[in-house]
DNA sequence: GCTGAAATCAGCCACCTGGCCGATTTCTTC
DNA sequence: GAAGAAATCGGCCAGGTGGCTGATTTCAGC
């Protein structure tokens, strides 16, 4: 494996993004770009074509998202490692990614050297997390293997909302529309709505900028 | 990022493994081991005298386990990132580890390319887990719901409102409609409106919800 | 007195939002 | 197995919201 050079596809909607990338990977003696595809439909078809080493993946393309591309790459049997690229390290994103088969997880303002390596690394086989995500996940998951979790939090406390409801206002409060949520929590935008309407009733609010005004005062989320 | 060579510190009680890892280390241009330790007491000093970049740590030591040299070795700020390895990738150890703050976790029986991309790869910050690990914590993990988290965009600064703008911002992260607005400052509701979009355009937002995010991440208001 | 910024107001319109109705599926609980 | 809670999805619709254009008035600064 080693020995020859790493065969990489690149799937992302934007051309910038692509060339960037592109160039950076090429410049490298033992990577080659073999391919581009410009969303998820496309990735998948150009994997089953030029059986890639590592597909750089990004989240958002149209089509077919990174995360759904993700899965279908992986479920046929290829060989292909996936590198998931996103801007934000949003964590619905990270988890999606990497039940759906992902290699690995790298926000895009990484250096040429991150890339480079991070490459390398899901090409060898290796899983790869940016830092600021497997922090989350490490404090996440303590959480849940530690004993210290005593009732209440998240449950009677806000006018009896459910997991998934609280999980919706955290999101409202932080700006996202209901089209939004729905892609990130990968449920329809009617699902949504209806899990919205549920919060206004619930808490007596009369719309979600209300709601982020109350998930703020409920220290829901509290200021960076 | 790494301009220089990464210093790499070896913690390992056998002989046989510290020389091995050393060897094949120091094979590489970018990389010089710069010391060892055979236990995790050792290991500790060592990083406080050496300062290393990499620590590559044993889990099974004398003295002081790998678990607990890493756990001191966080504590200390210092800049040093720990690479577990063992033998077995047993879930205990796993967990323990990364809690205690380790940026990596990798089995002994990786080749020599996977050791070395694994020691760029945490001492450029990135986190990098074995495969099987990370599947399984994914798995642990995904069985709760989560408080994500986001807030993007780097605004210009909010100095850019007018007092009146910012009036009118504040009231919006206190939940009033555009038409109780109007009532209060006793104007007319499209005044409102106008006050409204130009906030949105100035502060890069997209909706009256997200306003009030930025207010209250701004500390323009603060929970009660 | 001219100028520019700020505050005020109006109308139009596409879109998102929230309310309301109903429906299915999966679980837990009894 | 019945009953209920939770999560999922669809459709319809009135109304609020935000974008766009244009206009008036006040006032500070030159």
């Amino acid at each position: 494996m080693s020995i020859g050079t790493i065969r990489v596809l690149i799937a992302d909607d934007q051309m910038m993004v692509r060339e960037g990338f592109s160039v950076l990977l090429n410049a490298m003696p033992d990577i080659e770009v073999v391919g581009e595809a410009v969303n998820g439909r496309q990735a998948v078809e150009r994997v089953r074509e030029l059986a890639p080493d590592v597909v750089l993946m990004d989240i958002r393309m149209p089509e077919l998202n990174g995360i759904e591309a993700t899965r279908e790459i992986v479920a046929a049997d290829t060989t292909a490692k996936v590198l998931v690229l996103t801007t934000f390290d949003l964590d619905e994103y990270v988890y999606q990614a990497l039940r759906a088969g992902a290699s690995g997880f790298l926000l895009k303002d990484a250096s040429a050297r991150q890339l480079a390596d991070g490459v390398r690394v899901v090409a060898a086989g290796e899983a790869l997390l940016a830092p600021s995500v497997t922090r989350r996940l490490i404090t996440e998951f303590s959480k849940l293997s530690d004993p210290p979790r005593l009732m209440s939090t998240a449950h009677a406390a806000y006018g009896d909302l459910t997991d998934r409801e609280t999980e919706v206002l955290v999101l409202i409060a932080q700006g996202l529309s209901n089209a939004e949520m729905a892609e990130r929590l990968v449920v329809a935008e009617s699902t949504i709505k209806t899990h919205v309407s549920r919060i206004l009733v619930k808490l007596g609010l009369r719309d979600r900028t209300q709601a982020a005004v109350f998930a703020y005062e409920a220290r829901l989320v509290t200021p960076k």
